[in-house]
RNA sequence: UGGGGUAUGGGGUAAUUGGCAGCCCGCCGGAUUCUGGUUCCGUCAGUCUAGGUUCGAGUCCUAGUACCCCAGCCA
């Protein structure tokens, strides 16, 4: 699949701007900054192509830096997901770079604004800061501890880093304004005592900076020009703006431009619940194949160039929108339909017995071998010989006995073509005690070797099969949706509760052509007429559905009601 | 409740900045097809509401409406 060109959007326009206008001396820098406390899912892949994306098309670069500024959450294993996914995604960052580099950094920073009386310690906990935050609409009220003197809150906030107080007993506070209409400049914290471990920095600090305190500065250290975030972050720019305007830099200050979440249907996109998912044993783990993250979706068989596509054309703009997974999922099959190889695969099989096959001299039954293209879309693929002979296995929703309205397939006094091999007339079905169906029997037509009938008649269908004796019995995830409703739990922010019950169904009576048996681990197949598998790196024979064919029966059976 | 943000067919997203509302997905219909897949052709359908300015408004003005974000020592 070709890539489509860059669409033009509002944040390469104010990109733009800043080139001709040299407000960076011609330099674009931007950084992807994900936390460290949860794998990255497929909402992030927008951000990676944004941020990504964005540096490419104006040969600037773009820094992955792991915003580690919490060390209660946040793990290595996550650091290493996190790089192997941006990779797979088909991006490569210019460094790998962590805020907790810029711990020193920053702590001086912090003490060059209580030099300038504008930041203190407040001695109160969270409950009275809270409280004394006010409210929309209702001003704040300024802590006893705001005009503390400059020696005074110097000697505290050392005390602090020194490791005199408990987890809660100080903040250090931006001295703002504790009337502005913006919460998120009344009297912000910027630091918070935690004695815990820090996955890199380990037990060297007691006090940690916040996301804000942390973030325009680390954009500033790195030279970021441009500091791409999401809407959230919106009425937090004034306070990224005011702490880069009080601090002694050089360089022209970064911009933040903020951009609308990526967001789907039927599909959380939160770590937070996610991980619940994962704690709860919901799922096998970050990377089962029915996570929306992209180790899950990687393992399911979602090509990344599928991913980078769809999130170019859905455009980069600044309105909540909520995309189908359908959407997502036409991209899957765009990409697959020209990479992935066809095999012939029967997911619930129904014996079909061709009474008129020949047998050999010592009474066995004859085989014979068809060459079938590999992928029809693209010859280069090749041919493989897949074996034919008197039993086979068919799709038990390949026969009807009483065929529906607009039924092509097969029912008594039919025919149809069995793929590559020979066109066949149902003529009779055998079944068990109980009434059931256990097989059908046919005859075929010699004539048709190949498929195709001398006399130039027409089948109105193909149908796909698997010699019994030459198959080889393979398991089937069909990994319907985890979440049967469009919008999952958005309401009450915990509602897990419409998780769909048959996510999980494994089919074990199947049964593939023996060649799938060459098949590389990982890779995707389309089982004709099914859909899309991906076998699974560990599991030999064991196959995740990626996505389904487009199914236009199911929808003639839908319209019929 | 104060502030900020956003509204274009069923879902997304454009519109040379005041000049024929275009594109993608989907739906529906048709053609092709050894996958009821693919491909191709066609149809349906939209500027949040109410006023105003203008020869002309998605775009400008006025007043509303709806939705999203903000009151963590999370990010």
């Amino acid at each position: 699949m070709t890539e489509p060109v860059a669409a033009n959007d509002f944040i390469r326009d104010i990109v733009r701007r800043d080139l001709e206008q040299q407000t960076y001396g011609g330099r674009v820098q931007t950084r992807f900054p994900p936390e460290p406390n949860g794998y990255l899912h497929i909402g992030h892949a927008k951000a990676i192509t944004v941020d990504f994306g964005t540096a490419d098309d104006f040969d600037g670069i773009c820094n992955l830096r792991l915003d580690d500024t919490n060390p209660d959450t946040e793990e290595t294993e996550f650091v290493e997901s996190i790089v192997a996914d941006i990779e797979w995604l088909g991006y490569r960052p210019a460094a790998v770079l962590h805020a907790s580099d810029y711990f020193d950094q920053l702590y001086e920073w912090a003490e060059y604004l209580i030099g300038k009386g504008l930041a203190y310690v407040d001695d109160q906990d969270t409950e009275t800061i809270s409280a004394q935050r006010g409210g929309f609409g209702k001003p704040g009220v300024d802590s006893p501890y705001r005009n503390r003197t400059v020696a005074e809150n110097l000697g505290l906030f050392r005390r602090m880093r020194d490791g005199e107080f408990a987890d809660g007993e100080k903040v250090l506070r931006a001295k703002i304004d504790m009337n502005s209409e913006n919460m998120a400049l009344r009297d912000p914290v910027m630091y918070r005592i935690r004695h815990s471990h820090h996955f890199r920095t380990g037990d060297r600090w007691c006090l940690y900076p916040t996301y804000d305190w942390a973030h325009g500065q680390s954009d500033a250290i790195e030279g970021v020009t441009h500091s791409i975030c999401t809407l959230e972050f919106d009425t937090h720019r004034p306070l990224y703006d005011w702490y880069l305007s009080q601090l002694p830099l050089t360089a022209t200050a970064p911009k933040q431009i903020e951009f609308a979440r990526l967001e789907f249907t039927h599909t959380v996109t939160s770590k937070r619940r996610l991980a619940k998912l994962v704690a709860d044993g919901i799922v096998d783990g970050w990377d089962d194949p029915r996570m929306p993250t992209l180790s899950g979706l990687r393992r399911r068989g979602y090509p990344a160039a599928a991913i980078r596509g769809f999130c170019r054309e859905i455009g980069t703009t600044r309105t909540n929108s909520r995309q189908n997974i359908e959407a997502l999922e036409a991209y899957v099959r765009r990409e697959l339909n020209a990479t992935a190889q066809r095999r012939m695969a029967v997911l619930r099989p129904l014996r079909l017995v061709i009474d008129n096959w020949p047998t050999n001299a010592d009474g066995s039954p004859v085989t014979e071998y068809f060459e079938v293209a590999n992928n029809p879309e693209n010859a280069e693929d090749g041919t493989r010989q897949v074996a034919f002979a008197g039993e086979l296995w068919i799709e038990s929703e390949d026969f009807a006995e009483v065929p529906p309205p607009k039924f092509f397939r097969l029912t008594v006094g039919r025919e149809v073509r069995l793929r590559g091999a020979y066109l066949v007339t149902a003529t009779s079905v055998e079944k068990d005690a109980a009434g059931e169906i256990v097989a059908v029997h046919a005859t075929y037509d010699p004539a048709t070797k190949g498929g195709d009938a001398p006399d130039g008649r027409k089948v109105k269908s193909t149908m796909h099969w698997v010699a019994a004796a030459h198959s080889t019995p393979i398991t089937v995830a069909l990994y319907e949706r985890l979440f049967s409703a469009p919008v999952p739990g958005e309401t009450t922010g915990e509602a897990l509760d419409d998780l769909n019950p048959n996510s999980r169904e494994v089919l074990t009576d199947c049964w593939a052509e023996a060649s799938v048996a060459e098949l590389a681990p990982g890779s995707v197949v389309q089982f004709e007429r099914i859909g899309y598998f991906a076998l699974d790196p560990d599991r030999a024979g064991h196959f995740h559905r990626t996505v389904g064919l487009r199914d236009e029966w199911a929808a003639i059976q839908r319209r019929q009601g």
